[in-house]
DNA sequence: GAAACTAGTTTGCAATACAAACTAGTTTCG
DNA sequence: CGAAACTAGTTTGTATTGCAAACTAGTTTC
């Protein structure tokens, strides 16, 4: 029997409003591990995400104009170092995505 | 203290692991329903996901590519009706990837 | 038989994501 | 000293998306 009509589920329609900033998973990435520390050096971050460095560095400019991160310049003796915290709004945002992506998981062991 | 070495955890590259063909919202949300029912009219798709028909025209025909879903053909009287169905391949990259999320989601209730 | 409607596809455009190439400076070594 | 190689990160160009407006093909209504 073909599906046209009747109940649909609300589900849908929820993964659509996912918030599309964190949902790219390089940023999902970056952001899971900001939240697990105060403040995370550029090289480190690339390191454990295994993304390169342009990549990187588009992806945290874009989360810092969205207001998730904040960058920190300084120098290491004389050398440049970059590096970020995540942002009340930006653990807000974590929050909220995970909120969601649990609300759409089928129950653990479904056919 | 900035983190700038130890420890890195394994999550962050398990997250760019994730399937972008089933991670796109609109194509989990095509799959999640095409997982509930045998088989679902391309008008009902469209309204309980919300997407413009172009968009999800464009949607099932990458998940057809990817082999996650058959298109079927048909006409209801003389009106051409298109409908889809999940394959097993479909049903079981939904099924990874619900897994792979669960492996990256926090226990409930964290900080 | 023109106008309006149904069902879906193609198209063109704007926004990504990504890495190669570049910038700016520092350390090493002949 | 001064060229070569290295560090840290940004800018750029490109290729891929995601999306809806415009189109195709046919059907029903007036």
């Amino acid at each position: 029997m073909v599906k046209t009509g009747s109940h649909p589920s609300a589900i849908p329609k929820a993964i659509l409003d996912l918030d599309r900033i964190v949902h790219e998973p390089a940023r999902l990435a970056v952001l899971t591990v900001l939240a697990s520390a105060e403040e995370v050096a550029f090289l480190f971050l690339q390191r454990v995400t295994g993304l390169s460095k342009g990549n990187l560095s588009s992806h945290t400019q874009k989360l810092e104009a969205a207001g998730y991160l904040e960058t920190v310049k300084a120098f290491q003796g004389r050398i440049p170092v970059t590096s970020f915290r995540i942002t009340e709004e930006g653990r807000t945002a974590l929050r909220l995505y995970h909120q969601q992506l649990r609300a759409l998981l089928p129950k653990e062991g479904k056919p």
